[in-house]
Formats: structure tokens, sequence, C-alpha cells
DNA sequence: TATTATTTTAACCATTTGGTTAATGATGCA
DNA sequence: TGCATCATTAACCAAATGGTTAAAATAATA
């Protein structure tokens, strides 16, 4: 991210569009180009392959998704307060950038293994683990009800995340019906 | 669907499960085709283009992953019991075949139109309003607490599904953090 | 069995696509 | 001003890919 030259913030923005539209599969170098309005072989120039340049898009999808979740994450927040920060950065990065979701779903379920490695090397990324310890406590201090967290964790985040990747099919739906 | 020669199905299973995985634009040709044990060229003898043979699998998936909805809008049915069927009928579509929802997720995204012929031309697509109708004379009739109907509906949808097309990343997550 | 229709294949073909190369423009610097 | 480095492009290449064709194998039919 430091001193990028304005050529290279424009293939970025670029890939960023074009890869979230249509995936790494769907998506063709010379379409990144044209977005971009350069040539094909500077694509390559800055960033080698195909593949390069799907990692840095990926990387930056991954960020911009979660680097709010990790403010959720200090110590010093009550439980209910950190619900709703979670909630909140959701739907704020997601609407911001509607096709965030379903990009990282649909490329981590194709290559499983770049994501856990994103994930293990990438600075901010949600920690399940200490959301769920933080219920846990919240549960015995009855500041909740006793559920499971994990559960509660896993609605708490379908709940915040799916509606956007399903509204074209709940809008078209209730179009359809009328 | 009726009576299909052996080839046409071993290559409609094939299909489904290369386009399942990989989507259209990452599915190819001669995968489908090692896939079914056949050539290449039956392919196109059978299901003219890749599209057409596309459209088959996506059609066969909307029915795959709508078809028990249907069960729950039978009038004589409570409200309670309404949210059940739909519940376990995503649960169990799903866990027989876990590459459903993203897979249509993502196209439906590729191509909105496609989707939109589907749904008004399939025989069994839920209707989301008349689900909507339900709750509204269930929460007059006090069976549940007055809420957005809508919101109501996509907050069970999304609990039933998100999940499933979730699981690899939260997965991934709990085990990173140990 | 001879013939016709159907199924299947190997070999091709045209286009697309990721990627390379060599030349041209620009930019800084001595 | 001349030279070297960096940025950009047009033209090109090889591999991949969807699709076709003509021939071979198989099944149906008379």
């Amino acid at each position: 991210m430091e001193s990028l030259s304005n050529t290279e913030k424009q293939i970025i923005e670029a890939a960023k569009k074009i890869f979230f539209q249509k995936g790494l599969s769907g998506a063709r170098m010379q379409d990144i180009a044209d977005e971009a309005g350069i040539n094909k072989a500077l694509l390559h120039y800055y960033y080698r392959s195909k593949d390069k340049l799907f990692d840095m898009v990926f990387e930056d999808a991954m960020n911009e998704m979660f680097v709010d979740i990790k403010a959720s994450q200090r110590k010093d927040v009550t439980l209910k307060e950190k619900i709703t920060v979670v909630v909140n950065s959701y739907i704020t990065v997601i609407g911001r950038n509607p096709y965030l979701p379903l990009f990282i779903l649909h490329e981590v379920n194709q290559h499983p293994e770049r994501m856990v490695q994103r994930m293990t090397g990438g600075a901010n990324f949600p920690e399940i683990k200490s959301f769920i310890k933080d219920i846990q406590t919240g549960a015995k201090k009855g500041v909740i009800r006793k559920v499971d967290p994990l559960q509660l964790v896993i609605s708490i985040i379908s709940m915040s995340i799916f509606p956007f990747v399903a509204r074209p099919m709940i809008q078209g739906n209730i179009r359809v019906g009328q």
C-alpha cells in the first residue's frame, strides 16, 4: 500500500471492479486493462500474472471485509456493544461494496488453501474464538440468555451478511409474485 | 426429464458435478466429458452448447433447492409448522448437496436475467409473498410476536442457508485460532 | 442379412486468452 | 544536450477452449 504510482492504483481499482463482478475464472485481463484505460501488457509489467494480480485484489477484499470488525474485539467494550459493532460494521462495509461477500465466499470455495494463508497472514481478521468467550462470560453474568455461543455467532453473522448476498433473488422473487 | 438415455443421464450428472463446483466460467467442457467418461463431441451431440448444458443444470439446481419448500405453502398447516418445514427443507437439501446454494447465488449474480426466467417459468418456487401473509395473520392471532414480516422471512432463510455457505470460512477461522 | 438410423469417436478448426517481446515515448539527470 | 532508466504500447505467440466434421462403431429395421 505504500506510495503506489497512479497507474498502479488505476490497475488495482480496475482489477477489483472486474474480479469482484466476475470472479477469477470469469475475469479477462483485457477487461481489466480496458477498465483501467491502459494496454494489457502494462498489467503484466506491474503485476506479473493474472494470479498475482488476483492475489492482491483478494487480500484487499479480505481486509476491506474485516477491518472494522477488529474494533469490536477491544476488551473494554460490553458484549452488547460488541454485537452492535459487528452488525453495523458488516452492514456498512457491504453496503459500500455489495459484491464483496459473495466474491469472497465464492473464491474461498474455489481455493480454500488461498484463504487459510490470508487468514494466518493477514493482520485484521475477526477471531471467532474470542467472540465466543465473550458470549460465554456474558451468559454467565446473565447479560444474555444461555445459548450455544457458536450458534449465536453464526446466526448474527448470517443475518448481517446473507440478506445482501441473496438480495437479487429475494427482490426478484417479490417482484415476480407481483 | 422424460426417459433420458443412460448417456444423457451420465452427462447431466457430470455436468452438475463440474458446474456446481466451478461455476459456468470455471467449468471446462473437457472436464465434464472426462467426468462422464465420454468424448467431448458427444456433449455437443446431446446438448448443443456449453450454455445450453448449463441451462439444464441450472434449472435442475433451482428445482432441487426449492422442491420441498413448496410443501410448506399448503394452506392447512400452521405458521410454526410452516417455518419448521422451511428450515428443515433447506437443511436437508443443502446437507445433501453443499455446493447448491453458493452455486445458485453466484450464477444468479452473474446473470440475473437467467434466473428471473427460471423463476417465472419454473414450477416449484417458494412464494415469499404468501409466506409474509401467513406471518401477518399469525401475528394478528398472537401466535408470534409482532415483527416486520419480510425481515422475519429473510432472517429465517439467512440462518438456514448461510451457515452452509460460510462453512469453509468459519471452520478455517476456528481452526486458525487453534 | 442388407440397409438404414443412431451413437460415439478422433482429428480438426477458429477464437479466445494469458503472457511475451521488441520498439517507442517519456522522464530524470550528468 | 546526451544518456540512461522507467513507462507504455503494438504486434505477436503458444496454449487452452468451445465447437465442428467426417468417419467408425453400434443398434434398429426391413
